[in-house]
DNA sequence: CGAGTTTGACCCGCGC
DNA sequence: GCGCGGGTCAAACTCG
């Protein structure tokens, strides 16, 4: 139904042709071409279709012009009226026929119908642009309201969970408890934290400084007791509180931030214990009171490599560029933040484990999830394998052609795993003959939570999600050489050799030139 | 001049 | 109680 059309030659600056070969070289619209007159025209001119279409297919222009249009939506429908036309003035006029016809009166039937193709072309192509951009639209909301309904379930779980316990089940709620309210806490306490905010402007520092970020999860990854908190930080019944989930993501880049479609501003930067490389702190700044931040580092051990950590939810539209990114972060902390629920689904999905353990392992993804504030950490430091790109048969399905698709497919990726997680992860770890070794790694300090192990062990051995993360982060990655963003890339504000590890460094790391406008 | 960055100060929790 | 470290604020500064 929607189709993009290249009328190349026949634009303005083309003289009016004599004689007109039509070629729609497409091998998917023809059947879905439901225009009585381009049919026609293709059968009409059908003698002319093959030689021509190799010479389209020769064109590097040709291919330049298909890339800069949106290959997600360009079904190949390509419309050349323009290789063999001819002006009224040559010498080999071709359009004497020799069946009598007048040739003035071919040259006018073919100017129309030339002027009648054109017309549909433009016709199309601002059809097919309308359509975009309500697709673009529709995902968006899409993505806005899957974050919104799991938030709403997580919450709805919670407080049965918490029912629960009040009813005097403290004992057996061991380890569900903490987490259950970790996805209570996520989308909730953002969200409103920073509405307290807004909503009070004119509280004192000591009230309203620390923001959701800081009163959720605080260097011990502890909820803040303060004027504002109110039970969606603190769980009265247990005592036990609340922390946020983080997504971490690896990746080498010589770029200052990776390009994530979002935009953000820079609001303070420390020297990290054990780290010489400075840690930026950047909050979302797409929409007023977006409780998303992000810390931006270099890793100590590899300074090519940049740590990425996320925490939020984008509480506005996105574009399409920060989709993807967006929708893995939030996605794979839904994930970590149901992973230790003992979810029926698990038991439910119990051959999951079979399917999940293929025999192709990954050497890269998520390597650790630490225990006090939750942080899922996905390692992209190690590119895939070809043949991990192709490894979407079986359940998931990632259509990486359509770049449109991506971001609710990763995210619904992630959301797929966070439903077996609970299962998984003793029969993972003790999975027979499986010599695979993921790499998830538990951060020394703070209880590792089983839940936790399991769900990043079944991520880390799935291959499908393992390309499907790769790709993702590399095709967002990929804005620093002209990708999404603005393609403004400063390199050589992001040295690392730069840092001056004197304290304050003086590093400059221009934010501004990743942001979209 | 407005938006974004820098940077010193501050707050808070934790460990000793 | 004190120091440390993580995180944030906000005035000063820079830049387009």
């Amino acid at each position: 139904m929607v189709f993009t059309g290249h009328n190349r030659s026949s634009s303005s600056h083309s003289p009016p042709p004599t004689t007109t070969h039509f070629l729609v070289n497409s091998p998917y619209d023809q059947p879905e071409t439901s225009d009585g007159k381009q049919i026609k025209e293709v059968d009409f001119f059908t003698d002319k279709e093959h030689d021509l279409s190799k010479s389209i297919e020769s064109s590097d222009s040709f291919h330049g012009q298909k890339e800069s249009t949106a290959p997600t939506i360009d079904s190949g429908f390509n419309i050349n009226t323009g290789l063999n036309l001819l002006t009224g003035n040559t010498s080999t006029d071709q359009s004497v026929t020799n069946d009598g016809v007048s040739p003035n009166f071919e040259d006018k039937r073919t100017k129309h119908e030339l002027a009648t193709v054109k017309a549909e072309i433009e016709r199309v192509t601002r059809e097919n642009q309308r359509l975009k951009d309500v697709l673009n639209h529709v995902m968006v909301d899409y993505s806005i309201l899957e974050n919104r309904i799991a938030a709403i379930m997580q919450q709805k779980q919670g407080e049965e969970q918490r029912r629960e316990n009040l009813n005097g089940n403290y004992g057996s709620a061991m380890a569900p408890r903490s987490f259950m309210d970790l996805g209570l806490a996520v989308p909730m306490a953002a969200e409103t934290d920073e509405n307290d905010q807004l909503l009070s402007p004119g509280r004192s520092r000591n009230d309203h400084s620390r923001t959701a970020v800081d009163k959720n999860c605080a260097s011990d990854g502890e909820v803040r007791p303060g004027n504002s908190g109110e039970a969606r930080d603190i769980d009265h019944s247990t005592g036990a509180t609340t922390r946020r989930a983080r997504v971490s993501v690896r990746a080498r880049s010589e770029a200052s931030m990776i390009v994530d479609g979002c935009q953000w501003r820079k609001y303070g930067q420390k020297i990290a214990k054990g780290n010489p490389c400075p840690r930026a702190y950047y909050r979302c700044t797409m929409a007023a009171g977006c409780p998303v931040r992000k810390q931006v580092q270099r890793c100590a051990e590899d300074k090519t490599v940049l740590i990425t950590t996320y925490e939020g939810y984008h509480n506005h539209p996105l574009q399409p560029a920060a989709m993807a990114m967006a929708s893995t972060t939030s996605s794979a902390a839904r994930m970590l933040l149901s992973g230790s629920m003992p979810s029926s689904d698990g038991l439910k999905n119990s051959n999951y484990l079979a399917r999940t353990l293929l025999p192709s392992s990954s050497s890269m993804t998520i390597i650790s999830a630490c225990g006090p504030s939750p942080t899922i950490t996905l390692d992209l430091t190690q590119t895939p394998t070809p043949s991990q790109f192709h490894q979407t048969s079986g359940q998931f399905q990632l259509p990486f052609s359509n770049s449109n698709s991506l971001p609710h497919s990763f995210g619904q990726l992630l959301y797929n795993h966070s439903e077996f997680s609970g299962l998984q992860m003793s029969q993972n770890m003790e999975a027979p003959g499986t010599d695979r070794q993921p790499l998830l790694r538990l951060h020394p300090q703070g209880p590792p939570h089983a839940a936790l192990a399991n769900t990043v062990t079944a991520l880390t051995v799935d291959p499908n999600f393992t390309a499907a993360l790769a790709s993702a982060i590399s095709t967002i990655m990929g804005g620093g050489n002209g990708g999404g963003s603005n393609g403004n890339n400063n390199d050589e504000n992001v040295n690392a050799n730069n840092f001056n590890y004197n304290g304050h460094d003086n590093n400059k790391i221009n934010n501004s030139s990743f942001q979209r406008n």
